[in-house]
RNA sequence: GGUCUGUUGGUGAAGUGGUUAAACACGCGCGCCUCUCAAGCUCGUAUACACGGGUUCGAACCCCGUACAGACUACCA
């Protein structure tokens, strides 16, 4: 039997050769220095924190050189598969304008030609080349249960020996054909093996993009490549895939550092230019117990999702990301505040090689200080895409009184440090409620006054209404506080109260407050001045009077 | 067990042999400002470069060892 006939043998039905693959899917044509990389996820669920971390990386490396980025689905794995698990992967990357220039653009359509990009529908291309390997004795069939492999296991175990399938313990590695032939058609299962060329003793250099030069063993497992449904491991659909579709950078998790040698190796056997890698750390978290990596399945947080339900805009979550990756971006966005993230430059040298701490709270700053830089209309339009999913009553709301709302938004908002307090839309209601009538008068409030005479604070109220109202400027507006403060007993400034406490019932904040309290049932809101601006003098006498009511 | 990687303050980190008596940012705290809050501004967060050796005139930065943490060691990716 020719080495031919046996990988014909072994892996029956594909006519095409590498070499009709490589003419399938030519160079790209693109920039000297254009990178291309892609985002390669399992269909198992929703993506989370770690994995937006990559592809947000990627796709600006992309980007930045103008590259491509493209997403290919690694479902080489039937079992693990989760239903919709596609979707799910395709909206949450455009929710967070990672937008891809090729790959899997729907359940059941894709972009691009160097296609598919989903493996399962690639698997000729990978036996294609397992037959080249066969061909030239760099593969066999292993015909190991699962029972034989466990007992390989045990016996290193117990001998205190490297675990593997290699060396003295790669049982089937010199099979010959007949024997082969013999098995199979006994109906014995088999997978093919990569006959692994390297010797563990031997060492390589090679230089990782963020974490540097790393020395490794060279590979000596015989690591299967197809498995018994005829789909290919990781390792080989990356060798082969990555190949062709000619990702030029691997982002990848750094859970996959050790295992460079195999595809080094993987890449040397047919001669390819094995592509750069970037291994990036995990996101971690802080606990009681110390930290770990963020957790898909323990910590909320790691769901992309949780920052859409709290409304984080998606621009900050992605800024957020950008620091992480690089910390330099923060001083250069702050240097540059006319510029946006598509004019920085990120490198891979400036990602850290160690975990960084997933911190939610420099999420929220980072979040505020974006928010706080958006117009009036950009955050109403952020607050009704929310509310729209996540608050009914405030979305109505947003809806009936849209210019009133954009009012709203606006206070304290055009000025030079503008207004800080909004780090995440789920916070809408709760910052404004009392703006909104239909909300104000059917919730229970709690009135603090700083005064305790009843009297006084209608006095106050009244006084106010009937004798300062005004509404012109705001300096205006605070100067006839003032008038109404030395009318009724109060300093016109806080100092001057301060320095002669006997001489005044108390000072011009006070009666800032019992308006305040009065209007709006609260001690802490934005500028008084503008709100009774905006609410206007029958809704602020209706107000006091249900204060006056509630005394 | 084997093979790798990492370890700067509460957090992210800058810094790769000598103006860093360790930047900057977040968090927290005092204070100032202010009609309240948010913000802004001062200052602070007691001994922050894991530990032990070595190289050097000189080390957070180079080397070795130890500890701790993490990864991989699947017909999972």
């Amino acid at each position: 039997m020719t080495n031919k006939e046996y990988a014909n043998m072994l892996l029956p039905g594909i006519d095409k050769t590498v070499e009709d693959y490589e003419k399938m899917y030519p160079i790209r044509d693109l920039k000297e220095n254009a990178i291309v990389t892609r985002f390669a996820p399992s269909p198992t669920g929703f993506v989370h924190m770690g994995g937006l971390f990559a592809a947000f990386i990627s796709r600006k490396m992309a980007k930045q050189t103008d590259g491509v980025f493209f997403l290919r689905i690694e479902d080489t794995d039937k079992k693990r598969e989760v239903e919709h698990g596609i979707e799910g992967i395709i909206t949450d990357l455009k929710n967070f304008q990672i937008n891809i220039d090729e790959g899997v653009i729907s359940q059941s359509s894709q972009m691009g030609n160097y296609g598919p990009y989903i493996q399962s529908e690639r698997k000729d291309v990978y036996q294609a080349f397992a037959k080249y390997l066969i061909e030239n004795d760099l593969a066999y069939p292993c015909f190991c249960t699962e029972e034989e492999l466990e007992e390989i296991r045990k016996k290193q175990e117990s001998q205190k020996e490297r675990l593997g399938y290699y060396g003295k313990y790669a049982k089937y590695r010199n099979i010959t054909k007949e024997e082969a032939k013999e098995k199979i058609d006994n109906g014995e299962k088999y997978i093919i093996r990569l006959k692994s060329p390297g010797n563990f003793e031997d060492k390589f250099k090679f230089k990782d993009l963020v974490k540097g030069v790393i020395e490794l063993p060279v590979n000596d497992l015989d690591i299967v490549i197809i498995k018994s449904d005829g789909l290919p491991t990781y390792h080989f659909a990356h060798l082969v895939d990555d190949h062709l579709m000619h990702t030029t950078h691997v982002i990848r998790g750094d859970e996959w550092l050790s295992s460079v040698p195999i595809h080094t190796q993987l890449f040397s056997i047919f001669g390819f230019k094995a592509p750069k890698y970037a291994h990036i750390a995990p996101l971690m978290k802080d606990t009681e117990n110390g930290r770990r990596k963020l957790s898909k399945r323990k910590d909320p947080e790691a769901a992309v999702s949780y920052y859409t339900e709290l409304g984080i805009p998606v621009e900050a979550v992605l800024l957020y990301l950008c620091t992480v990756a690089n910390s330099n971006f923060e001083g250069w966005y702050d240097q540059n505040k006319d510029k946006t993230l598509d004019d920085f430059k990120l490198e891979f040298s400036k990602i850290s090689s160690s975990g960084s701490l997933f911190d939610v709270s420099k999420l929220l700053n980072i979040s505020k200080n974006y928010i706080s830089r958006l117009t009036k209309d950009e955050v109403y339009n952020l607050a009704l895409e929310y509310t729209k999913n996540y608050d009914k009553e405030m979305y109505d709301l947003l809806v009936k009184y849209e210019s009133y709302s954009k009012s709203v938004f606006n206070i304290e908002r055009v000025q030079k440090k503008p207004r800080k307090d909004l780090s995440m839309m789920s916070e809408i209601k709760k910052l404004n409620w009392y703006m909104y009538d239909e909300l104000y008068y059917t919730y229970d409030k709690k009135y603090i006054y700083p005064i305790t005479d009843k009297k006084e604070i209608e006095t106050i109220l009244n006084t106010y209404i009937n004798e300062f109202y005004i509404i012109d400027s705001k300096d205006e507006w605070f100067n006839k506080m003032k008038d109404l403060s030395e009318k009724l007993g109060y300093a016109r400034e806080v100092k001057e109260f301060k320095e002669m406490p006997a001489s005044f019932k108390g000072h011009v904040g006070d009666i800032s407050m019992v308006l305040r309290v009065a209007l709006t049932s609260l001690n802490e809101t934005p500028d008084l001045y503008e709100i009774m601006n905006l609410m206007g003098k029958e809704r602020i006498l209706k107000r006091f009077e249900d204060a006056i009511k509630n005394l």
